[in-house]
DNA sequence: CATTTATGATAGTATTGCTATTATATTTGC
DNA sequence: GCAAATATAATAGCAATACTATCATAAATG
């Protein structure tokens, strides 16, 4: 229990802050407001001074908990990783059969995020649709390198392996395991933004959430493994 | 092939640029200088300014060919896509089996490009590692609804639709072609950022390009085909 | 109640993403 | 071969962005 409470605590790494925002009223309001704002203009239009005259507060104080909106998005980004492994961290406990705990991941990995209510301050909702239109932003720069051996993408990487570890249980000799879970997660993703802005790159089919069942179905078939039936 | 390629100019959507590039040593130096200057220093860090320094010209003068450095993104990629499905297209001519027809394909979707030198003015190698790190930012924008209505996607969604019809041709009944091959191509686009800077999200495996086996091995799984013997 | 600490208000700087203007080449059409 | 059209270069300028600095004031803490 110690153990489990100290990898899944919703932690998110202290150099990306400057000061902890969960510390803080304005700490919060800024987190908070961020999602908003990030979810209405894109990350691109997105600026301090907009978010402080969003808040009723002051550019120079948000500059006082992020260096840049960039890690900004990057504090978001991690605590979606960090949520994403308590939520399956969670869902998957006792649940004995390798096979229905992948495909339980797959789902809590690939679903449409609903709004959870359990943090104050965080729409669970809008931040899924900010981490899948921007957060490719916070890896693909020249700086991923550097913000790499800071450990930013910890949480990422983290809950990869977490996930690639079911599927290393179910067929050993698999080759690929974290290529096929980090493929499944971006692809769904990217087959969400398509479905909303490029349905010709995706396929829909009535009466099912056509991104679970084609990553359910892609993964299973690739390990070599039998889907549990329902 | 080379032959071939210097006798016709790939077909871009005339709305991506103001002026074409193609029709002066201007503008090809522009587009050539472009893909130098955005894979060293980044889309982001990339200004018309320097570009102009680059090639001693003007930022005024670029801006006659491109509105923004945004739609000369989009012009590169459309550019690569244009290319990748002259690419296939060649490459399949003649080829019988649809499955053969297939894998090929996805080796020519997924494999590491090297320098062609069939363009002049156009680095290969350079241009698909700028389409692997930045080309998501070309659509994941808040514009995306408005620019795919004026057609800068068509050349990708026109590539996709072309492969997924070879697995239609194997499988009629398979539920999920476009979206195989979208997640096929971004999905090997990110394992090979991920491979350089990234590792722990991907696979390295002795002897073989581990991101196009995955991706064969994968796609013919999912849609219940054989793979052509070697 | 004194003092540290957090926030607010304002100003300032370098860079970006353009547009406008005017001058000078270069191409072309007759 | 020359005038007229067109393309490029040089320079300036402007509003917005991404910060940093300074100083004043409010709130928390000891």
């Amino acid at each position: 229990m110690q153990d489990l409470f100290t990898s899944f605590s919703l932690q998110v790494n202290n150099r990306v802050y400057i000061k902890n925002p969960e510390s803080s009223a304005l700490g919060r309001k800024i987190v908070e407001s961020s999602i908003n704002l990030i979810d209405n203009v894109g990350f691109e239009a997105f600026t301090f001074r907009k978010l402080g005259l969003e808040i009723h507060s002051n550019e120079a104080s948000i500059y006082r908990y992020f260096e840049s909106k960039y890690k900004l998005l990057l504090y978001l980004t991690s605590w979606y990783w960090s949520w994403m492994e308590y939520r399956i961290a969670f869902g998957l406990a006792n649940i004995p059969s390798p096979e229905e705990r992948l495909e339980k991941a797959i789902k809590l990995l690939t679903e449409n995020i609903e709004l959870d209510g359990s943090f104050e301050h965080i729409n669970e909702y809008k931040l899924n649709k900010i981490v899948i239109a921007e957060s490719s932003k916070s890896y693909m720069t020249k700086e991923v390198d550097q913000n790499n051996k800071e450990g930013f993408f910890s949480g990422y990487k983290q809950l990869v392996g977490r996930v690639s570890n079911i599927i290393l249980e179910i067929n050993p000799t698999y080759k690929y395991p974290h290529m096929m879970i980090s493929t499944l997660i971006e692809g769904a993703h990217h087959q969400r933004f398509f479905a909303q802005h490029l349905p010709r790159l995706t396929d829909a089919v009535n009466g099912e959430d056509a991104i679970i069942e084609f990553s359910k179905d892609a993964t299973f078939k690739a390990i070599n493994a039998v889907r549990p039936i329902k």
